[in-house]
DNA sequence: GTTTGTGTTAACCATTTGGTTAAACCATTC
DNA sequence: GAATGGTTTAACCAAATGGTTAACACAAAC
């Protein structure tokens, strides 16, 4: 099955959006890198605001439903914030140019994406949910008593971090370039037994 | 002492390349900014890159060297994690584009900028050493066994996260945006008190 | 009061950039 | 095989953008 043109445009394009941002971008990189001509581009997607905002889309398409697949389901707290640990450092090893593509085109509040995600998907994480649920479990004396929205903070600032800060941890910390990809391996495991650590009910809490 | 108009360029610059991203940010907005003609910029920094580089190392200036003192003094791993946790959260919250702004554009690796500070401060951060002391005190059984990297990247990461994520911790999680600003006040004990019940040696290790 | 040199401005320039247009291509339909 | 309609191309356009230039202001030096 030969790829569609609107396919060639659409991944090439979210490559080059995801490594320069929506304004280091220029339209005819994307055409270059789809091998096509840049009317094309706006054959198929009118603008570059409307190639971006569909792209985007489809990336947190890719992204939220996971996470609120992984919150919603059965489980203790630290086993939902184990699975999501788990799938986070996977999927964004896969993709790692994601959460600083994301994290920075919202500082610019450039796309009101969230509020278009909220409408179409079921699967939306529900956070409200799931604090109530750290609460009880904390109210139990089941885990440490971190407020919720630290405690996520917490476990996803570990989770994503490094991977935005890469240059960073090879340059400043002086990890080789190879080595990272390594340590991103072992990280989960790491990440995991750091936060069943800090959460941990033991003697006085 | 009236500013200078050398002194007003590199300040209203510095604002909108914070915001903007080198990419999307325009010399005739840093001239309207500063209130000066686009010419003067070009007289005083020749380029538009020669006035980003100067911003950069000049805001690089003013953490880096603090994160080397904190790292460099006397006491314990768990102190110095201490004073690093406070130090950040207490800069970054008086600057809180910084992050986003060091951390894009060094994954455009658009400035060599830790070469640069690496030759000229004293005082920079000198990882190695403060590895060590994190590998010995796990030997003598004082601190929990996280691999080195991994624990900055634990504590960076709940540190500056937030502050680059706060779209998503407002639109997605649902904090309202004046919450933000106090649970950020709130949040130094938070990851401490995390950080150190994560590396407490209790029982079994 | 003229010279001198720094600071400042308005006008201008070349290039880049997102976007458009009109014609050509090409497979399918009649 | 002519007509149809979606696809593709080359050429073009206007606006934006980084950067330059030549003249001007103006205080200090002479």
């Amino acid at each position: 099955m030969p790829e569609t043109t609107e396919q060639i445009i659409l991944n090439k394009a979210k490559e080059v959006f995801m490594q320069k941002g929506f304004a280091g971008a220029r339209m005819q990189e994307i055409a270059d890198a789809a091998g096509i001509n840049k009317a094309m581009l706006h054959y198929y997607f009118r603008s570059k605001e409307q190639l971006f905002k569909v792209i985007v889309e489809d990336i947190m398409q890719g992204f939220l439903p996971q996470l609120g697949d992984a919150l919603a389901g059965e489980g203790s707290v630290i086993e939902k914030l184990e699975k999501v640990i788990r799938l986070y450092i996977s999927i964004i090893s896969e993709n790692p140019f994601v959460p600083m593509f994301v994290l920075h085109e919202l500082s610019q509040n450039r796309t009101s994406f969230i509020t278009t995600m909220k409408k179409r998907a079921a699967r939306f994480p529900d956070f409200p949910a799931f604090f109530m649920q750290i609460i009880e479990e904390q109210a139990e004396g089941k885990i440490k008593p971190v407020p919720p929205a630290h405690l996520i903070m917490n476990v996803m600032g570990m989770v994503i971090f490094p991977f935005i800060a890469k240059p960073v941890v090879i340059n400043l910390v002086g990890v080789p370039e190879g080595q990272f990809d390594v340590m991103m391996h072992q990280r989960a495991d790491v990440v995991v037994g750091f936060m069943k650590d800090a959460l941990r009910v033991d003697g006085g809490g």
